[in-house]
DNA sequence: CCTACCGATCGGTAGG
DNA sequence: CCTACCGATCGGTAGG
């Protein structure tokens, strides 16, 4: 019982480090974040913290993978619910307008990792693969479904760069506009036959 | 006359000066950078450096004014050429698949100055906005002239960062493509009437 | 342009 | 979980 408490206490602890983690990438990057920063955050002395997360590159993989198991419970959510996968990416779009440390943090550290020696830069090159190739299979019958996925990703993370300097831009409507326009250009005109013209 | 030869060896170091740092900030960012390596690279003391930049943030402040005027002088002569405002985009991309150290520093600085405190912060929100009111009369007859070229500018940067990614990704391609479906959903079924379809 | 230095901060470890 | 410490590095200045 004791004991469990103890663990259910650490387990909490972690969280606790994984979401201000984020909040310290995303405000500063990996490179410039420090853990005595982190740890004072946390409500603890840096050798403290890194008790829980035994060093700096450990902590930033840590962080990457409690952000993606996040987010994949959060598309698997959507798809469950039978969504259309464009529309399902404007929603998760739509969401991360109030969610700005985590837009920060996948802008920043995404950027960062463009650096071949950067420690999350095979992480990124195989998230981003894997991410265009399951988009691709939403444009079946596109001329080039890789391209077509590979635009809308990228539409995706240059809005959250706009919007992070600008909180007016509005992320959801912008991609909405591409996807009607990619609909727009099928061989039939379909145009505003389902959806946006009704609400 | 040891004058002047004293003037041109202190711009040609200063020039020296800025390409080493857009490399350099390019590759870990403005706040992780250190002037002590820049100084190395420059073959100076760190003091040295300091001599010609004044502090940190001047040199950054420096670095982007430099690249800005490099940038509107290339703008300037595609436009002297006459050509279409979107081909003249596609260009530019296509010019800085062979620049590197140019990409690298405007994604990763860009994505460093989303945070309210960067010192770059106000330079990148008044070029965003500067660029996409720019390109905004490129699409004299859509019906959001401001979305079409947000989502334009969007586009742009998020391959940017899939190409340092993944140097495979062909950023003027995928651009080109983007334009053309833009063209292909105007009100005239113009489509390759004209451009494209001769070379 | 240099050497020499300032106070501050870094990631990580020793030892308890 | 803590205090105390390690060697390394930071931006900037003094003084020449």
């Amino acid at each position: 019982m004791a004991e469990e408490r103890g663990y259910a206490k650490g387990r909490a602890r972690r969280q606790q480090i994984l979401e201000e983690a984020v909040r310290l990438f995303g405000e500063v990057g990996y490179r410039a974040a420090s853990l005595r920063e982190l740890a004072q955050r946390c409500g603890l002395s840096h050798p403290g913290l890194l008790h829980h997360v035994g060093d700096k590159e450990s902590l930033l993989l840590a962080v990457l993978a409690h952000r993606d198991a996040a987010d994949a419970a959060e598309t698997g959510l959507l798809a469950a619910e039978g969504a259309d996968r464009l529309d399902a990416l404007v929603e998760v779009v739509r969401r991360n307008a109030s969610r700005r440390a985590i837009v920060e943090l996948h802008c920043v550290l995404s950027a960062e990792a463009t650096a071949p020696d950067h420690p999350a830069h095979a992480f990124f090159v195989e998230r981003y693969a894997r991410t265009v190739a399951s988009l691709a299979s939403a444009f079946p019958g596109d001329a080039d479904p890789v391209s077509a996925a590979r635009r809308l990703v990228a539409l995706v993370d240059g809005l959250q760069v706009q919007w992070l300097l600008d909180p007016d831009v509005d992320m959801a409507a912008e991609l909405r506009r591409h996807v009607a326009g990619l609909r727009g250009a099928g061989d039939a005109r379909l145009e505003r036959a389902d959806g946006r013209g009704r609400d």
